[in-house]
DNA sequence: GAATCGCATAAGTGTGTGCTTATGTGTAGG
DNA sequence: CCTACACATAAGCACACACTTATGCGATTC
């Protein structure tokens, strides 16, 4: 069930970091390990199940590999999420600034 | 960080199943149990989990203890999500949806 | 007030997860 | 070609997690 490997994915702030990183700019898994303390093994793991969620995808160019946030993993929360909409008026002030964002 | 929380709340399938079940309105733990080969400890123990992430919030009534959705987690969850709005074009037909939903 | 009920907590156990080191695979350059 | 580079994969290990059984605790009921 894709549902489970995106909250997976989500689950480690690790990944959440990259997956933040890479929302700023497509990059490749070299690039994104500056400034993040972390290993190569354990860079290319990390993007291995963001890959399988479906949050990021790879595009391979010489011996590079490019990656890029995937809209499609995005989607699939913003799917889940509307499920519970009957409980978001409580927070509807909140989510104003949301709706005009997303409304653009 | 209750970021982390709530996403590491809704990385384990069974937790979201309780979630789920309580979307369709409020009920105390042994109500939720039924019909889900799970024991009384395992329920309390997740509910702890989902309290924690501001997913779900309690009402002691007498010896009972009610459960319902606390819309605080799932309006994080939004918040956490329209950081990347900017990549959502790539998607917007599904997610058209999804704001005809909320603005109602 | 003793027994029962609804739920929480403690302690222990098997499995999953994220890391490490080591090695493999494919591409580019000299 | 042969070396260097970018990345993936394998294997092993320490820790976290979800479960179990056992017990505690407050509220109800008789």
């Amino acid at each position: 069930m894709i549902e489970n490997d995106i909250f997976r994915a989500l689950a480690d702030p690790t990944r959440r970091a990259i997956f933040e990183k890479l929302a700023a700019g497509g990059m490749n898994a070299s690039a994104l390990r500056k400034g993040m303390e972390i290993s190569q093994p354990a860079m290319s793991q990390h993007l291995s199940v963001l890959r399988s969620a479906k949050l990021v995808r790879e595009e391979r160019q010489g011996r590079f590999v490019n990656y890029e946030v995937d809209p499609e993993g995005l989607a699939l929360i913003a799917q889940w999420l509307a499920k519970y909409r009957a409980y978001w008026p409580a927070r509807i002030e909140a989510l104003k600034v949301l709706l005009k964002d997303m409304d653009q």
